[in-house]
DNA sequence: AAAATAATTTTGATTAGTCAAACAGTAAAT
DNA sequence: ATTTACTGTTTGACTAATCAAAATTATTTT
């Protein structure tokens, strides 16, 4: 059974790259992981070795298939969590994320599927991220719009938010954006790189450019 | 904050001498974590520089107050935990041991909170442990009877369960003497060291001695 | 094409936790 | 009062994970 450490550096490279063969630098796993970039270079030596992924020095790295399992079951465990602890315990969203960074290498698959069925299965969580199923399957929307891109004026669903920050999604709590809200783009404004959202009943949201990127959308159902 | 192998550490000396001041040897330790006692001599001269515990060399050691608060909280911990995952999530009380074990260092105070809540402030595990107060205080049940010790021909509670190991919590499943089951204790055979519990409706109940010493009731309320 | 820049890998050390085996007290038995 | 047996401590070595700083390679610029 592989370390916690481990499980997290597989998660990293899986998180930024989630499509079979893609690659991630040594220098953005350092990042991810607030390690230095020799300390990453080891490690991915030593994983390598166990055939938990591929090392093309000066190139990058990418996960095999016995890495890319450990890394969605870690992912798997992480957003049941996170689900459970906001719907059973009424945690908040906002702080969910790093409780379940924790909880995610302390579970066992038994107590796992005693969540995922008190829950009844869920498949998104809170922040709208796919849960990955038991076999192995990360059900990934592709090409998602987002605030930044999505068309003006038609009315949307918030589907995802892709960044886990204590401090953004409790903006986005303030803002009245979480997965769920209805919500058109009212206006784009390039030269200021401000976005205007209408929710509805005259409340109104402002956001930043690459704020609103982060916020994913869907066509309302 | 202590790495889980010191919080491990501390809660061994706590739990086999939870009263102030008693010691425990490190041989007792070494058996009880499953180390070298090499090991434990050279842990315990690490944890006494922390200020966690004494050490009186060859004699034994004892826990500060520093160290008995650390360990008191994992204890805390380990009890709601598995309240909360046969209460809740409706795991075997049997399996629940080894996955505290885990989850223990894993919890943070905030989610414990939301546990301890959500239970309505429990006072004691599914093994009839006592769970220690947000405050460090374990309210100890002093000199409880045993089955193997208790009056014969008098109709008691089961009240706790004094030994967490699998096995034997499967057979007292099996037997029926969970804790809060109505039993009397009909015949104490010294020389065949056999007990023999009358359940009610015809059930009974056979158990050895030692077996039955693991085993502590308490007067029918 | 050479020089400058940026990213990656190597090297040598460090810390936490562990073991095996040699060593040293303590206590019991002769 | 020695010897024996037991328990506890030291010592030297090892693994996992990490860092700082030097060395290397690849990529741009000029």
């Amino acid at each position: 059974m592989p370390t916690s450490t481990v499980e997290n550096y597989l998660k990293a490279v899986f998180l930024r790259a989630p499509g079979t063969g893609a690659t991630v630098s040594t220098g953005a796993m350092a990042e991810a992981l607030g390690v230095t970039p020799g300390t990453i270079t080891t490690m991915v030596k030593h994983l390598a070795a166990q055939g938990l992924l591929e090392h093309n020095p000066r190139a990058g790295v990418r996960l095999t298939p016995a890495g890319r399992a450990v890394a969605v079951g870690v992912l798997r465990k992480h957003r049941l969590v996170e689900t459970f602890l906001v719907r059973v315990l009424e945690m908040d969203w906002a702080e969910v994320h790093a409780e379940a960074e924790a909880l995610e290498h302390a579970i066992s698959d038994r107590l796992l599927a005693r969540i995922d069925a008190y829950l009844g299965h869920p498949k998104v969580d809170p922040h709208g991220d796919p849960i990955p199923t038991a076999q192995g399957k990360v059900p990934e929307a592709e090409k998602a719009a987002t605030l930044a891109d999505c068309p003006l004026k038609k009315w949307l669903r918030v589907a995802r938010i892709t960044d886990q920050s204590t401090a953004f999604l409790e903006f986005v709590t303030q803002a009245g954006l979480k997965p769920g809200a209805r919500i058109q783009v009212r206006q784009r404004e390039a030269a200021s790189g401000v976005v205007r959202c209408d929710l509805g009943r005259g409340r109104l949201a402002v956001l930043g450019l690459p704020e609103a990127a982060k916020i994913q959308v869907r066509a309302e159902a």
